[in-house]
DNA sequence: TTACTATATGACTATATAGTAATAAAGTAA
DNA sequence: TTACTTTATTACTATATAGTCATATAGTAA
């Protein structure tokens, strides 16, 4: 049994597809848009400016990757959240992101 | 100034790009490698089994990126991590791909 | 100097994928 | 049925990048 924890290179692969599928900015749009709740396919288009084949192209993507579900009501597909661990990793991003402009910027010469 | 925790279209390439380098499987290997402490180039080439410029190309990007630093001891160069949050992120992603296996286990029809 | 070692880089190929436009497919409603 | 709406998919283009090989650069040592 392979132990995620201690990495071998299937594990690589594996961990290396989700950082994949994030990192795409018209994907983490979606799915922020997605954050406060289920959405149509054309309310995501709404709201991320994006073409309609466009967005359905990347929920596809997100939804072979388990990181959104797919509900279908007569005419419309609702997508959701399915792995919300991901609004985690974005906010530890950020805050690395944040830390790494502060060490930087104390290396500046001069703070005016 | 822009909030990062309420993400504009400027963070999202940010965050974005964050998950592009990381999603790498040689890369994620490096950085495990890196994990134990500061390692050389030939170190990190022999580890990995991939070859030297093609470690080097990817501590470039390593590097550019502000995940590990470089330091240089005559004739050698040492990288080490300089931005451990990746580590936890790894985590996280483990986490969330352990729980996706279960919650699809979990649909089989039966558990032999 | 020359020889050797360690690392970085340039040129190139191959592959993956984001984007678009057009169309297909499926549901709704008249 | 036809017309309309919503979503998915196909074909295509353009771009990015991982990989390799060869070479350049730089440090060490004789």
């Amino acid at each position: 049994m392979s132990d995620l924890t201690r990495p071998g290179n299937e594990s690589m692969e594996l961990i290396a597809q989700y950082f994949r599928v994030l990192s795409d900015p018209q994907r983490l749009r979606i799915l922020h848009c997605l954050q406060s709740g289920e959405r149509t396919v054309s309310e995501i288009t709404a709201a991320t400016g994006a073409s309609q084949s466009n967005v359905s192209k990347h929920l596809g993507v997100l939804r072979t990757n388990g990181l959104v579900g797919r509900r279908q009501d007569g005419n419309r597909a609702y997508f959701g959240i399915q792995a919300p661990f991901i609004f985690e990793l974005c906010d530890i991003v950020c805050n690395g992101a944040r830390e790494r402009l502060e060490r930087e910027r104390a290396l500046l010469p001069d703070e005016s």
